[in-house]
DNA sequence: TGTACATCAGTGAACGCGCGTTCACTGATGTAC
DNA sequence: TGTACATCAGTGAACGCGCGTTCACTGATGTAC
């Protein structure tokens, strides 16, 4: 059944989502071949060819959909949080373990595995700054998220952007590894005890009762 | 030229070491093929199966070996220290980075590319226990450093086991993005940033000068 | 001491397979006159 | 209004390639007698 005249980038569509199934269901990025794309999404392999010059495009559309879904579904978490600073930036730090854990084969392509930077670069498929620009929006909703906390008095950093950084790549370890170990015994709290401390995240009259991990002591009195 | 008689076990070494060179080469897993390991090293393709029953056993044997390499290393690392408990997790979690530093795409490769889990386990290869006994080894240096501190009284910590673990989840997160984005600019002193919270290190009277990020304010007075 | 033989270490040719990609095509749909 | 034609959306067959794996083999090396 073929799209009406006009609505030929509907297949575009089709194919980005038989791409992403396919990462989501076997979690290798070599399953996403041209053919099985296709078969995927029941059409003729080459048919391809009109919305995407090669497979390397896909992957890497794929990738810079999976990554623009990643930061908009922080942006609504931070939203739907209120306005608290802390409470938002937990929301977000919440929103950011949930996307990989419900696609983890997906996150785990999209670090690393489908999209190898160097070889996007070479092939001149996508640019260095695009390429970095990739993590960096929702990296920017934690940044943003920290600095909140720090201009509200919630947070003790001293530098926003470096304590930012720090719980984006402690978050992207503890998402990464629960992908790779799903059965691993994780602490209780863990994300938790990641966020308050490396936002350095205080005790705030104003705030809701910090999520503590059990035996974490209490929190000092205003 | 052949391996005298009762040293064929010398060419499994070498098949190991090409598979890992090409690892560190391309970054790839799907690049460590039979035929592409049995041209690094200079054999006919059919030669490896005298040493391993199929491609994917290469391939773990290969991760195996690497993470008795990085376990070698925190041990090495923690050893050269001193006695120190501080000093000697620092230097710990340096060796940790230093290892993925040095082999970018070997790490990236340990840790989710070239050693699918639930495919080796389903594969009947590795039991599900040793698979995650894999990085088993290497936390467990991390959680005894961490608990040293504890028992000298240099962290604060009340959850040697759960700090350690995020301890160990951050580093990882650093250790990956750094092979995945190369060119970030990553924060100055990061990597302290995350063992001095997270393993809840103190001043200590008889410990070295803590190595503290810039900007991170004075350690409290004893 | 010689010699027949078993074993070891590794090879060359071949197989069937799925892959990315190219090519000429088909048939429906819209448009100019 | 009809009709010729351009365009769009997608197809089927075919290509050359590298892959994992199998098979029968080669020749050197050790060993039993």
């Amino acid at each position: 059944v073929k799209n009406r005249r006009g609505e030929g980038s509907r297949l575009r569509e089709d194919i980005l989502r038989g791409a992403a199934e396919l990462l989501d269901q076997t979690g290798q990025e070599q399953a996403v071949t041209l053919r099985a794309v296709a078969r995927q999404i029941g059409i003729a392999a080459p048919s391809i060819y009109g919305h995407f010059p090669n497979r390397e495009s896909i992957l890497l559309a794929t990738v810079q959909q999976a990554f623009a879904e990643l930061t908009e579904q922080l942006q609504c978490a931070q939203t739907a949080a209120g306005t608290d600073p802390g409470a938002r930036l937990r929301a977000v730090s919440a929103a950011y373990l949930d996307f990989a854990r419900l696609r983890p084969q997906r996150y785990r392509a999209m670090f690393g595995g489908a999209w190898d930077t160097t070889g996007a670069v070479r092939a001149g498929a996508v640019s260095y700054a695009e390429a970095v620009a990739l993590g960096q929006d929702a990296l920017t909703v934690i940044v943003e998220a920290v600095r909140a906390c720090v201009d509200a008095g919630d947070s003790a950093s001293t530098d926003p952007v470096g304590d930012a950084v720090s719980l984006w790549v402690a978050l992207h370890g503890l998402a990464h590894q629960r992908a790779v170990i799903p059965n691993f015994p994780w602490p209780e709290g863990i994300a938790d005890r990641l966020v308050q401390r490396l936002a350095q995240l205080q005790w705030h009259a104003a705030a809701h009762e910090p999520v503590m991990a059990p035996g974490q002591g209490e929190p000092p009195t205003p």
